[in-house]
DNA sequence: CGGTTTTGACCAGCGC
DNA sequence: GCGCTGGTCAAAACCG
């Protein structure tokens, strides 16, 4: 590379040339790396500042739903109420994380300490559930999580007789906690590594696909009622489609609470159905709009088949698939961000918390000069962050939204877009805004999402 | 030897 | 009631 003819002087200039370019890169690198920091120190305060937050709204939660199950029962036993179903929540992830799956699971004893306590104090709380226990209701119920002796909470099980609709509610909450989290993801592996111990208890030959689907159960800890199917793509045989179903009732190891966290917000987000906060301004798609630009993967939610079952599908590359067509489907489907559940959701949240109206995510899109959104990516961006910052009532709606995502027990404002009666289309429409359709009579057929094509 | 996998049998739900 | 299908059980085989 060195041109002899050039005069050794030619040479140290540019060498110098060359020294000051790459301390001019050391420089930018480190600023860089300074912003990195400060936005992961960010970020851990905001997560932090979420955590207390939710932890509060979980216990204002938790008070809400004893007077709720309350007016439903005195509704039904006036026979006025018609079926009511509870919007009982399902975390396919770490029971912990949620204070109405505390209600959920076989503790009655423990329920009341369950209220207010903080995650780690919930984890253990469910850690303590003894083996027998378990094991009892595994008899008693074709599923661990599924107990039998489920009871409104214990305010109300003195003076509320044992009467047919109640028995209607219980099956209704069996049926929701029975809903479960596809992933689909390409992998030559046999087994997708989620981070947990699974033993292989069975395997079948599934109709219409001449893979066999292959049975496991959670051994991380005895008694962990957590089942998975494993199944290859009929069609492409590539992808690998592991359906989760039940809650793990012990600590898991990092590689696995990113997946756990994953699906369980997006069981949380199909079991929550359609949003409503109390001055009617929350958007159904609010909370999709704002993790619209992060979208990394589809998530498809029927509530069609036999268990409300969320699709997460991971074959499709990152931003790929930002605006699917909405191709007349009767499912609820929707861009779904990766990591919406660990990550973003703090940095959203967090940032509101702290009554700001800028996101770190907007900030970190504009400095980098190699910023992986497109401007397309980034005008969303910028409009989802104009339209929730000009919002007056952004923090009420957000409140909603939190409460609706973890779980609230919120009745359905009267309209037919529930997961239950009726079906909920969000898709983008061609400005890239999100839509939302209520499809209140929608056959389902044909738009099971384990079925290969969807 | 203890844990895991394999595999046929069994059971429940559902549609006809 | 019957057949089909999905899901689970449990004994035997396998493995480290």
């Amino acid at each position: 590379m060195v041109d002899a003819d050039i005069p050794s002087n030619s040479e140290d200039k540019r060498g110098q040339l060359e020294a000051v370019v790459l301390q001019g890169e050391l420089e930018r690198l480190k600023v860089e790396n300074h912003q990195l920091r400060n936005m992961l120190e960010e970020r851990n305060r905001n997560y932090s500042t979420l955590q207390m937050h939710l932890v509060s709204l979980m216990q204002e939660r938790k008070v809400e739903d004893c007077n709720e199950d309350k007016k439903q029962v005195e509704m039904k036993q006036n026979g006025n109420g018609g079926f009511l179903v509870p919007r009982q929540f399902m975390d396919l992830g770490l029971a912990t994380n949620n204070s109405n799956v505390a209600a959920d699971e076989p503790r009655s004893q423990d329920q009341s300490k369950a209220v207010g306590n903080n995650n780690e104090e919930g984890s253990k709380d469910e850690a303590l559930v003894p083996d027998h226990d378990m094991k009892e209701s595994d008899k008693g119920n074709e599923r661990d999580d599924s107990p039998p002796n489920r009871v409104l909470p214990a305010n109300n099980s003195n003076n509320v007789p044992n009467f047919s609709p109640q028995t209607n509610v219980e099956q209704a909450e069996a049926t929701m906690r029975k809903a479960r989290v596809s992933v689909r993801a390409r992998s030559e592996a046999a087994m997708i590594n989620d981070g947990c111990q699974w033993r292989k208890y069975g395997q079948k030959m599934a109709k219409g696909n001449p893979c066999p689907r292959a049975y496991y159960r959670c051994t991380m800890a005895h008694g962990c009622p957590v089942r998975k199917q494993v199944q290859r793509c009929a069609e492409d045989r590539s992808i690998l489609i592991t359906t989760y179903e039940g809650n793990h009732i012990h600590a898991l190891p990092p590689a696995a609470m990113e997946m756990v966290q994953t699906t369980s917000a997006a069981a949380r987000m199909l079991l929550s159905g359609p949003m409503t906060s109390p001055d009617g301004l929350m958007n159904p798609n609010f909370l999709t709009r704002a993790i619209l630009p992060y979208s990394s993967s589809i998530a498809t939610i029927s509530a069609s088949a036999p268990f409300p079952t969320v699709t997460l599908d991971l074959t499709e590359p990152p931003n790929s698939n930002q605006f699917p067509n909405n191709k007349n489907t009767n499912q609820f489907q929707f861009p779904f961000a990766q990591n919406f559940a660990n990550s973003l959701l703090p940095q959203i949240f967090g940032q509101t918390l702290l009554n700001q109206t800028t996101f770190s995510g907007l900030q970190m899109s504009q400095d980098g000069e190699n910023s992986q959104l497109g401007n397309q990516s980034q005008q969303q961006l910028a409009d989802t962050v104009t339209a929730i910052a000009s919002d007056p009532n952004f923090t009420t709606a957000l409140a909603a939204a939190i409460t609706s995502i973890i779980g609230a027990a919120q009745p359905n404002n009267g309209n037919n877009s529930t997961i239950n009666n009726g079906n909920s289309t969000i898709a983008n429409n061609n400005n890239g805004n999100v839509t939302s359709n209520n499809n209140a009579n929608g056959s389902n057929k044909g738009n099971n999402p384990n079925s290969p094509g969807n």
